[in-house]
RNA sequence: AGGCGCGUAGCUCAGUGGUAGAGCACUACCUUGACACGGUAGGGGUCGGAGGUUCGAAACCUCUCGCGCCUACCA
């Protein structure tokens, strides 16, 4: 970067945040190395790939955040960081797309036919399938973009068919006719993963009579009614006394005429519900279907694959299924066999694409056989080979496994993996890898596609070259971290784990870290439907809410559900991708929901602008030219005390890391920067950096050490938040003084790590510090509640009887004087001496007994105020005194407490006792005033 | 029906045995030579409820209420 504007004020993302992606790549940053000499451990993370049809959404921009946090931390500690990204070809979502294309057009895909669709889809995806990456890079997602894989492209279509050959010779993969859920909308088979279940549906129970051959009539109940003309067997309990008499007797179809058993059945019949007899559908009902088996009933299947009623249905056929339901229904009705309806709430099976109401329905289609895959994936966990965080998902992890069911892999769609198979008209089939050559051309392939989940279940290593032995592959699986939203722990980590299992006899990876939900800030799913989404590059580069929403009732649903952002004015300030990033990074990962609060982008915002701000004050107080000195370790206390915080907050940040509680990494980094490094520091800092009153400056030494600590923790801040907070960091690390030997970026220099730091940590300098910043705040409050003009200096003194607070008070009156603008340096005395008129009195009650903080007042002092002040203060001492004298006075705690703790808490109740003594004391000389 | 999670300050959330924390919001004062996207000081919580374990519980156990999600089932 040769073009450095000036740190303009305040700080706009918009100006820095586009200067450095460009950058980061130009300088190769992002890129992970397969070379076999390169000796630097890895640190491996598949990006779950993004739909292609998909646009940035906020779970993408979690997602994006936490393993760019992730990915740059490790690069930053020296690890060959591979963070492979690309995206699956979404079968039917994809497919829907295009298809509503073509709609526009006035056309179907079978206008155009298989071949030309095909094409079509291509085109759009050339045009249109790398947006979400684009938007990710907005973000400062930093992937090997060059490694960018589709699972459609040429080299991962293979590793789709060697793994559906291999897993086919194997045995396990094997055609079936059964029952499987069918989505009539989209014309393709389902696997139960992908049926999403509509609890609460109101619908009703209809009951008919059927007549029994021989005289009578036996009553079912059906949501259903239009299966009806499926049934081929009625079940009631074996126990159930109501229909003894009827078992073994058969019933006759009002419409078909065909004659169909009463049976007997334990499992599938609930004598209490309904009218205990049931009607069995085996073609359209799992339950059904499994009693069918049990009892050697015909299956009859009475739909087409669009949800008409076929030939079977007898005068139905050709109709809608909602149309045949009432037509049964009224037909029954005329037949006099109606018998009445109740309201019925049901769960409705619905394809999780379309929306639709699936329909069991019997086909064949392609299986794969699961248990065993399941087994290896359930050791793998259970050993410890591969860990799941939050470790409370691994129950839900294991219940998925034992209770798995074989998975239907064909989908009956033109976009997807086609499935290499061949088929003879006589029903013989050859599955290869590629089209036998002596197969006559009455062999046709397989018309299906795979379910694209089989493709991304092999991410891990198809990425890499799979199946062939590429130096990737050598050198990146198994992958070091999976990270992923828990919604898609079955869809994709657990057939992952299968897959590395089975293909590659590892584990695809060691650890699994899963995020919950991105929420709107009540709590509520974001959908278009409730109007509450939120996209993250409005968040990013600002927006009016009149733009995200279309009228004001949409404005209405949005505010209710952003109560934060209603009172934010008309819109979004663009909050930069840094604010964003952060916002998202402070919530814990493992949270099920993620509740999306404006108002905090809002004030990480700030957080940047301080950021901002505080390396504009310390490059003016490194003074214009200064060049990093490798100085060594600091001896003045307070650049001691600024070097041991830094190392405490790196040790916390490493942590968090470690733990995917980046959020505590966020957090130390943040209250670091603001808390020790601005509001204490900086400011003890400006005298020692800056020309005293009289033109002289401090002692050269030490102005010398101070701006080499200076500069030091600035430098170190930087790379501390860079994995957070990538931009702006980037551009003020640019602009800092640093080692000569680090590299072109902050993304390339070491992260600052616990065992860097250790060095620094001073828990004794800490300690004094803290009593320094107690006499400072008691000074600064008394001055605040006598509402002391903050240009007026006052008199104040410090009293104790213990010699080291003496000599340290004294030592640092300097600093007293400057942070509570007392008149001349503050007196350093013993206790129990006079005390003039118009003097309030603070107590610290310190571990070195009472530290009394005297502000002289004169003419300034409100009696009243002062009165209200040390009530204040007494109140609070006695809380915390009645608290401490009920844990000594109960029995017990004395003997059976540890005895550090004893003696901490009457250590405790000594000082404070003895600071409310010296309050009293105030109190009655406030009470003259 | 089972599993999981959540319920802490007005709001969004930390806090896994030793006297309750942050951000935002709120109150007062302050435009001081980094920053008003700021500073200083301050107010505000019987940690959903009940019981138990413990010297000591927001935290551990049991029960309970409310909310959310997942799995299964629902003729």
């Amino acid at each position: 970067m040769t073009d450095t504007p000036a740190l303009e004020q305040p700080y706009d993302p918009a100006l820095v945040e586009p200067r450095w992606y460009a950058f980061w790549e130009s300088h190769g940053v992002f890129a992970a190395s397969d070379a076999p000499a390169d000796a630097r451990p890895v640190y491996v993370v598949p990006m779950p790939p993004p739909n292609v049809t998909g646009s940035l959404h906020m779970g993408h921009a979690l997602m994006t955040t936490l393993e760019d946090v992730l990915v740059r931390w490790h690069r930053m500690r020296g690890f060959n960081t591979l963070w492979q990204p690309g995206t699956d070809h979404a079968g039917i979502a994809t497919q829907t797309v295009v298809e509503r294309l073509l709609a526009r057009e006035g056309k179907t895909r079978h206008d155009l036919g298989r071949d030309a669709f095909v094409a079509r889809v291509w085109q759009w995806r050339r045009e249109t399938g790398d947006r979400i990456h684009l938007q990710q890079r907005v973000l400062g997602a930093s992937p090997d973009w060059a490694r960018t894989k589709f699972t459609m492209d040429e080299d991962m279509s293979r590793a789709v068919t060697e793994a559906f050959v291999r897993l086919h010779e194997q045995g396990l993969m094997y055609r079936a006719t059964r029952l499987i859920n069918w989505c009539p909308e989209c014309r393709t088979a389902l696997s139960d993963l992908e049926v999403d279940s509509e609890e609460g549906a109101s619908g009703e129970l209809f009951e008919f009579a059927y007549e029994v051959e021989g005289g009578g009539e036996i009553v079912v109940a059906t949501t259903r009614p239009e299966t009806m003309l499926g049934d081929t067997a009625i079940a009631v309990h074996p126990d159930d006394p109501r229909y003894t008499a009827l078992h073994g007797k058969r019933v006759k179809h009002p419409f078909t005429g065909r004659t169909f058993p009463i049976v007997t059945d334990a499992i599938l019949v609930d004598p209490t519900f309904g009218t205990g007899a049931v009607k069995v559908t085996p073609a359209h009902d799992f339950n059904d279907f499994a009693t069918g088996k049990r009892h050697g009933l015909e299956e009859i299947n009475v739909l087409n694959l669009d949800g008409t009623m076929n030939e079977h249905a007898g005068r139905f056929a050709g109709m809608d299924r909602k149309e045949a339901r009432r037509a049964v229904k009224r037909a029954l009705e005329e037949k006099g066999l109606a018998r009445g309806t109740k309201p019925h709430v049901l769960t409705l099976p619905r394809c999780q694409r379309s929306g639709g109401v699936v329909e069991p329905m019997i086909s064949t289609q392609w299986f794969l056989k699961m248990k065993g895959m399941a087994d290896a994936a359930l050791d793998a966990v259970r050993s410890g080979k591969t860990r799941i965080l939050p470790a409370e998902w691994t129950k839900t992890y294991d219940h998925f496994l034992e209770n798995i069911q074989d998975w239907c892999v064909s989908r009956q769609l033109w976009w997807g993996h086609p499935i290499p198979a061949w088929h003879h008209p006589d029903g013989r089939i050859v599955v290869a890898r590629e089209r036998p050559a002596d197969l006559g051309p009455e062999w046709a392939q397989d018309p299906d596609v795979l379910d694209t989940w089989f493709s991304s279940a092999l991410w891990p290593f198809s990425t890499l070259g799979w199946p062939e032995k590429t130096p990737a592959l050598a050198r990146f699986y198994p992958a070091s971290d999976l990270e992923t939203g828990y919604d898609i722990l079955f869809f994709w980590v657990a057939r992952m784990m299968m897959f590395g299992l089975h293909f590659m006899g590892d584990v695809p990876f060691r650890r699994v870290l899963l995020h919950g939900l991105v929420v709107d800030e009540t709590g509520d799913k974001m959908s278009k439907v409730k109007g509450n989404v939120i996209d993250p590059l409005d968040l990013v580069h600002g927006t009016t809410f009149a733009k995200m929403v279309p009228d004001a009732d949409a404005m209405a649903k949005f505010k209710k559900a952003y109560p934060s952002a209603a009172a934010m004015g008309t819109g979004f300030p663009a909050f930069g991708a840094d604010a964003v990033r952060f916002t998202l990074a402070t919530y814990p990962p493992s949270n099920k929901r993620i509740a999306l609060a404006p108002r905090r982008i809002e004030g990480n915002r700030h957080f940047l602008n301080k950021i901002w701000n505080a390396t504009r004050l310390a490059l003016e107080l490194l003074g214009e030219g200064y060049t990093w000195t490798d100085a060594p370790a600091p001896e003045g206390f307070v650049n001691r005390w600024i070097r041991s915080r830094f190392a405490s907050a790196c040790a916390a940040a490493h942590a968090g890391l470690d733990a995917f509680r980046i959020d505590e990494a966020a957090t130390a980094a943040y209250r670091f920067f603001w808390y020790d490094l601005c509001d204490w520091y900086l400011e003890l800092v400006k005298p020692v950096l800056r020309p005293q009153a009289d033109g002289a400056f401090a002692r050269p030494a030490e102005v010398a050490e101070t701006r080499a600590t200076l500069a030091t923790v600035l430098e170190g801040s930087l790379r501390l938040m860079h994995p957070l907070l990538p931009f702006i960091t980037e551009e003020l690390w640019q602009r800092a003084p640093r080692p000569a030997s680090r590299g072109a970026s902050v993304a390339l220099a070491p992260f600052p790590g616990p065992d860097a730091e250790r060095a620094a940590l001073a828990p004794e300098i800490e300690a004094w510090m803290a009593t320094l910043q107690e006499i400072v705040s008691a000074g600064r409050t008394v001055r605040s509640e006598h509402d002391v003009d903050k240009k007026a200096e006052v008199a104040m003194a410090v009293r104790s009887d213990d010699a080291e607070v003496a000599a340290f008070v004294r030592a640092h009156a300097g600093d007293v004087r400057l942070l509570v603008k007392t008149r001349g340096l503050p007196a350093v005395e013993g206790r129990g001496g006079a005390r003039e008129a118009g003097t309030a009195v603070s107590v610290i009650a310190s571990q070195r007994g009472p530290i009394e903080v005297l502000v002289g007042l004169k003419g300034l002092v409100e009696k009243d105020a002062e009165l209200a002040r040390i009530d204040r203060e007494v109140k609070k001492l006695d809380k915390d005194l009645a608290a401490l004298d009920k844990k000594l006075a109960s029995p017990g705690f004395v003997d059976r407490a540890p005895p550090e703790v004893v003696e901490e808490a009457r250590r405790q109740r000594e000082a404070l006792a003895a600071g409310k003594t010296r309050l009293e004391e105030a109190r009655v000389l406030a009470a003259e005033l």
